[in-house]
DNA sequence: CTCCTTTATCTTGACGTCAAGATATTGAGA
DNA sequence: TCTCAATATCTTGACGTCAAGATAAAGGAG
């Protein structure tokens, strides 16, 4: 009898004709996605980073050499708005993480770049970060872990709309 | 080959060093979380709600008669810090949805009631928010639904610290 | 070359949220 | 009664986010 049971019950009480099971279902995920947010949280805050400011930094990492992205690059791979992505850099910049640099090519662009501070915390933060998720995930036996994504997977193909349109 | 897998390729080439598996169950757990997130809030804006003043709205309803709950209450129900409560209950008064009496049996505290257009607009609203709910898990067997519901379930129980301490 | 549409980014205003602190009231003990 | 810690709620200040609109530059049509 979980706190999402709770919920469930005084529905069922309440409203007797609404089949609640798919909110046991929703309200679960919600949950657990809040969850694992805190957890993750825990080393982005040890290291005063927000998972806004993690989210660019990684960004910017994995794009590899020379790392460094323009914003609308960084808007199109965090799936945030440009008004969004502008807050998070003038943020950035000024804890000195990343400098935003004239795109040479384009005068209505930029081109943001880690600094060596930004590429040196982004590498720690990182490794802690993956060590972390292990531990999340660690009390699940690996099959779960796989049939989870599996099944995750399928939902989101499902919901996520549908990108290729062969005919 | 979605989103998440690209950034694990990404990551994978920069750095092979670390092992991103669970990377990919946590990152498509948050993008499922987000796009459930995005589908039943159709709901609550085509009725001039957030999530925040749905989540507050249901709670009362579902208490049962009166349909009134202290702050208190609603804090420890939707789970949210006192300065939160305040602002959406101060929201949903301006809209005519809730009020605020003062607590007969304590002056510090007061009680708050869903309205009659509250209870309205609820009661319309959580009808349509369960059929979304059914919609939403609608592409899924439904053994994938039990099974995603248990291994959530199991997961959550792993993660939330434990309540019960029998020694 | 000059317009005008498109593209890239930033600005503004409004929310929802939290942490920390302010107020007000209760209730137990001196 | 008076005092004071505990409790209930609200206030303040700071974020992160978005929608909508403002700037600025690029690039094609004439």
């Amino acid at each position: 009898m979980d706190h999402v049971d709770r919920i469930l019950a005084q529905w069922r009480a309440e409203r007797p004709d609404l089949d609640v099971a798919p909110m046991g279902l929703l309200g679960r995920l919600k949950r657990l996605t809040d969850r694992v947010t805190e957890e993750t949280g825990r080393v982005f805050r040890a290291h005063d980073l927000t998972p806004a400011g993690f989210d660019v930094l990684a960004t910017l990492r994995r794009s590899g050499p020379p790392y460094a992205l323009s914003p609308s690059s960084l808007i199109s791979w965090t799936m945030v708005t440009s008004g969004t992505m502008t807050n998070r850099l003038d943020r950035l910049e000024a804890a000195g993480l990343v400098e935003r640099r004239r795109d040479p090519e384009d005068g209505r662009g930029s081109l943001v770049a880690l600094t060596d501070a930004g590429f040196a915390l982004i590498e720690q933060v990182v490794a802690e970060h993956v060590a972390n998720q292990h531990r999340i995930v660690a009390s699940l036996p690996q099959e779960m872990r796989a049939r989870l994504t599996a099944d995750i997977t399928e939902w989101l193909a499902h919901l996520d709309p549908p990108q290729d349109d062969d005919g």
